[in-house]
DNA sequence: GGATCCGTTGTAGCT
DNA sequence: AAGCTACAACGGATC
C-alpha cells in the first residue's frame, strides 16, 4: 500500500494543482496526506522573513486551503513546524505504508538543492519511500527547460520573452501563445492517510489565536486583502473576468492617476499579486481569464498588458534560475557594482518606519507597514529613494524590508525589481531616470485630489496641511505650519536630505561606478 | 564596423 | 494646464 504525501509549499489551492490530481487519480495511490511545513519563523519582526500581514495572509491561505481539502476530498492538510529535509525524514517514518512524496518544483536554489536531499532519503537503503517532482504549475513557462535549452540566453526585454514564449508554446489558430487550460479540481479524493500524532504537528487555530495574542491591534485592523483559494477565484471573477473593458485598456504605467490606497470596490490594478505568489491562483488561470477579454475585441499588449505583466514575472523567474547569485550584489552578472555607502542605520530606519521627512514617500512606506501593500509605481519611488535617488543605500537592505512586510512577496520578483529599480540590472531603465519624492502638479498626478489625501491618510500630522505644501511640508511658511498644526522638525521630520543636491550628487556617482 | 535605435512606466523648466 | 524641450547619456542589439 502507498501513501501519497501532497506536499503544499507555493501551490495553495485545488484547483490547477497537478500533485494534488495525480494523488487523487493514480493508480499507485491508495491513500492521500496533504502537508503544509511551516519552516520559517513567524510573525515577530525582525529579521525573519514572515512579518505580520505576510504572516496573516499566509495562516488565512491555509484555514482556506484546509476548509476547501476536507469540503471537497474529504481530506485533512497537516500542518508540520520544523525544518523541510527532518520534518519529511520523521513523516515518512512515521507513516504506516510505503510513501510517495510528491510535490511540485521549485526554481529556488534552497528548494533544488532540498531536492537532491530528498533524493537521497530514498537511495539511502529506504526502499519504502519514493519522491517525485512534478513540473511547476506556478510558472507558465517550464523553467527548468528553458533555461537548459541549448539557443537560451538571459532574457532582457520583452522582445526576448515573446521569442521564448512563441518557442515554449507556438501559437495556435487565433494567434494567442498555446497555453494548456488549468486543471480542474479533482472530482474524488483518496482515502486519508493512517497516520500517529507528529511532535511537531500544529493546528491552523493555533495559528490564529498566535496572532490574535501576539498582535490584537493589528488584526482587529481591515485589510485590503485576505488570504485563500476561495479570495483568490472570487476576486479573479471580480476585478477581471466580469470587466473585460478593464483587461482590454489594461496599460500598468496608467494605473498611478487612480487611487493609491487600494480601495476594494475600484483598485487601479487587479490585486491579485498575492493570490500568485502564494499559489492561491494558478497563473494559467489568469492567464486563460484574459484571453477571454482578448477575444472580444482590441486589447492592450506586452509590455504594458496585463499578459504583459505575467510575461515579466516568467522573466524574473527564468533570470533567478539562471543568474548565479540572483539575491547578491556581488558575483551576481545581473548586477553592476556600485559603491553604495555603508549601511546606516538612522537612514535605514527613517526610510523603513516613513520618517524620512517627505511626506509621499513615508506615506507609502507606513501604508505597507500597516497593510503589507504598496502600489507598484509606489514601490518605484520608495526603492529608487533609498538606492540611487537619495539615500544611496544598497538595494539588498531594502529588498530585505519588502520581503518581510509585502503581502505578494516573491523571492524571485522582489530581487529582480530591485536589481531594475536600483538601476544594477542589465534590464533596467536608464540610470539617470531618477523618481522625484515629490509629485508636482505639473505632472500626471492628481495632486489637488487623490495623493494629497492619499498623504494626509498615512501621515496624520499633515491631516490640516494645506495641498500646496503637503509633498514638502518644509517649505511651508511658519505661520502656516503653525495654523496646521504641526511644525516641521517638531511634529514632522525634516526632509533627511536635500532631493535635488542627493539627486546630482548621486547620478555623478553613479556614472562613475559604472565608469570603474 | 560605425551609426542608430531601444529599453515596461522620468524630471525640470518653460510657455 | 497641457505640452513641449532640454537634460542626462548606459550598453546591447540591430542595421
Amino acid at each position: 500500500m502507498t501513501t501519497a504525501v501532497v506536499w503544499f509549499r507555493k501551490c495553495l489551492r485545488i484547483h490547477d494543482n497537478a500533485v494534488l490530481s495525480w494523488a487523487c487519480e493514480s493508480d499507485e495511490v491508495d491513500s492521500v496526506l496533504p502537508v503544509f511545513i511551516m519552516n520559517e519563523e513567524i510573525g515577530a519582526e525582525g529579521d525573519n522573513k514572515f512579518g505580520f500581514n505576510r504572516t496573516r495572509f499566509l495562516v488565512e491561505s491555509l484555514r482556506d486551503l484546509s476548509d476547501s481539502l476536507e469540503r471537497e476530498l474529504g481530506l485533512k492538510l497537516m500542518i508540520l513546524k520544523g525544518a523541510y529535509l527532518e520534518t519529511i525524514d520523521t513523516l515518512i517514518d512515521s507513516l504506516e505504508d510505503d510513501a510517495f512524496l510528491a510535490y511540485e518544483y521549485c526554481s529556488e536554489p534552497e528548494i533544488l538543492l532540498l531536492s537532491v536531499e530528498i533524493n537521497d532519503l530514498g537511495s539511502s537503503g529506504r526502499t519504502a519511500f519514493r519522491s517525485r517532482a512534478f513540473p511547476a504549475s506556478h510558472t507558465l513557462l517550464d523553467i527548468e527547460k528553458t533555461v537548459r535549452s541549448p539557443t537560451y540566453s538571459n532574457p532582457k526585454s520583452m522582445k526576448d520573452m515573446e521569442r521564448i514564449f512563441r518557442n515554449q508554446f507556438g501559437t495556435n489558430e487565433i494567434g494567442f501563445y498555446d497555453i494548456k487550460d488549468p486543471l480542474p479540481v479533482p472530482e474524488i479524493g483518496k482515502p486519508m492517510a493512517e497516520l500517529k500524532s507528529l511532535h511537531n504537528e500544529i493546528e491552523i487555530s493555533y495559528l490564529e489565536d498566535y496572532l490574535l495574542s501576539q498582535y490584537p491591534e493589528r488584526m482587529g485592523k481591515d485589510q485590503y486583502f485576505h488570504g485563500g483559494e476561495g479570495e483568490a477565484l472570487e476576486r479573479l471573477a471580480r476585478k477581471v473576468t466580469a470587466r473585460p473593458a478593464y483587461v482590454n485598456n489594461f496599460r500598468k504605467p496608467k494605473t498611478y492617476s487612480t487611487n493609491l490606497q487600494e480601495d476594494p470596490r475600484e483598485p487601479s490594478t487587479t490585486g491579485l499579486s498575492p493570490y500568485l505568489s502564494t499559489g492561491c491562483l494558478s497563473i494559467r488561470k489568469i492567464w486563460k481569464e484574459c484571453e477571454k477579454s482578448y477575444l472580444s475585441g482590441e486589447h492592450s499588449q506586452p509590455p504594458e498588458s496585463l499578459h504583459g505583466q505575467m510575461m515579466f514575472r516568467e522573466m524574473f523567474y527564468l533570470l533567478s534560475r539562471s543568474v548565479i547569485n540572483w539575491d547578491k550584489s556581488t558575483g551576481n552578472e545581473n548586477c553592476k557594482e556600485i559603491n553604495w555607502d555603508d549601511f546606516d542605520r538612522s537612514k535605514m530606519e527613517s526610510w523603513e518606519s516613513g520618517m524620512t521627512g517627505y511626506p509621499f514617500i513615508d506615506a507609502m512606506m507606513r501604508q505597507l507597514d500597516e497593510t503589507g501593500w504598496m502600489h507598484h509605481l509606489g514601490r518605484h519611488a520608495v526603492s529608487c529613494f533609498l538606492t540611487r535617488g537619495q539615500l544611496w543605500q544598497s538595494w539588498t537592505r531594502g529588498r530585505d524590508v519588502f520581503e518581510r512586510k509585502l503581502v505578494d512577496s516573491d523571492w524571485a520578483i522582489n530581487n529582480g525589481n530591485w536589481l531594475w529599480l536600483a538601476g544594477v540590472a542589465p534590464f533596467s531603465m536608464p540610470y539617470y531616470r531618477v523618481y522625484n519624492p515629490c509629485p508636482d502638479s505639473k505632472s500626471s498626478l492628481n495632486v489637488e485630489t487623490e495623493l494629497a489625501e492619499f498623504v494626509r491618510h498615512w501621515v496624520p500630522e499633515l491631516k490640516d496641511f494645506p495641498s500646496r505644501y503637503i509633498f514638502e511640508p518644509h517649505l511651508a511658511p511658519l505661520p502656516i505650519q503653525i495654523s496646521s498644526g504641526c511644525v516641521i522638525g517638531k511634529d514632522y521630520p525634516l526632509p533627511i536630505v536635500d532631493r535635488k543636491d542627493s539627486r546630482k550628487k548621486n547620478l555623478a556617482r553613479f556614472k562613475i561606478s559604472l565608469q570603474n
